[in-house]
DNA sequence: ACAGTAAGCGGAACAACGCTCCGCTCTGCC
DNA sequence: GGCAGAGCGGAGCGTTGTTCCGCTTACTGT
């Protein structure tokens, strides 16, 4: 019997070699193309470059974000995890936030327009915000609160709102020498640890 | 020979009354819509609203930007001017880039969709980007040099990147309860107000 | 008043893109 | 080897941006 079957809902029949072969070239060039042309490129260019139809894309992934999600999911993950390790090995609550964040910037600013996608509201983008900040805002939390409890930043910040001011700072037009998201990311960390307005 | 004739280079002949006329029907068109469906709205939606062909809408207004500059001229001006009278009349310096500031963000937010465009990358909207930033960053300029030669707020901070930064701040899908642009912003003044690093 | 001119107008037409749908292919199983 | 159906390809539809050209009409000079 299939690794799965008793009691189950779905039967859940193996999916066939050729599908999975397709799924792991679309990744491939999904990953290729995004690089050149950003998260918004033509479906038809990445079915071009996968060597597929376009109705292949579409079963695989059937929104733009599932596929977005699929391609970044490993770098998405591995911010993730990175919270509870910068805490443990950081020398301060406010340290390991803060090179948390820097992880997190770098990570938008080299995918051209995901940060973008990621707040826009038009259709299909929708799941790609949801998996974003579901899976980043509760490590964003442990960080927050674990500096806010050491004493080192003010309370009342949420994680949520913090996570998308972030993602916010770094939309905009790529290499602007008079731009720096950097800067104004560090500025808002200031704004945190500013205990009373003064 | 028409109003202007000796040493002119362009003989600039008087518009057309329908064409003046039709200009204005536009911009009270695109006004409207663009409170209904964004500053995104299909021209096709504009041009019918006006009751024109697309024709007569890229001939007044070639790119996108220059349609949405004309509609929000007055509101850019007047914050524009907004900026001196507010710096004359608050308590301080800062007191007064805050109030200007909100201003801004006020702005921004109730323009749906504006803030994304500002800093979008697309084709079209560079002239957009151009007008707002030119116009404001010198206004805003002025009111951060006063703050930081009173004192009140740190040196080393580009008007060009703090106005982008409170842009960048306002983009995203409208009317999140759990996000709100004014607090960040708000908490980016924090971190401009912070001396040192501590 | 009127005819000539060109500024101005409308919308058909083309291109790019997202997404769907259905006939055909090929895999996995007996 | 043959069969069922999972999977595939791409034609085709709808939407939007943008151009282009023949027609309309407001001005001008007489």
């Amino acid at each position: 019997m299939p690794t799965t079957s008793h009691s189950g809902e779905v039967p859940a029949r193996r999916k066939r070699a050729d599908a999975l072969r397709n799924q792991q070239t679309l990744l491939a060039a999904a990953a290729a193309v995004f690089v050149t042309s950003g998260v918004d490129a033509p479906i038809r260019e990445i079915a071009a470059r996968a060597g597929v139809g376009m109705g292949t894309i579409y079963r695989h992934f059937p929104t733009r974000a599932d596929l977005v999600v699929a391609v970044y999911r490993h770098q998405v993950e591995a911010c993730a995890e990175a919270g509870p390790t910068l805490l443990a090995g950081a020398d301060s609550p406010l340290a390991a936030l803060r090179q948390w964040v820097d992880l997190f910037v770098d990570f938008l600013v080299t995918k051209h327009g995901l940060a973008n996608a990621l707040q826009s509201d038009s259709s299909g983008f929708d799941a790609l915000h949801t998996y974003f900040l579901d899976r980043l805002v509760p490590v964003c939390a442990q960080l927050l609160d674990a500096a806010v409890n050491a004493g080192e930043i003010r309370p009342g910040t949420h994680a949520y709102e913090l996570m998308r001011g972030i993602g916010n700072l770094c939309v905009g037009r790529d290499s602007d020498p008079r731009y720096d998201p950097r800067r104004l990311v560090e500025l808002l960390l200031q704004g945190l640890q500013r205990p009373q307005p003064s």
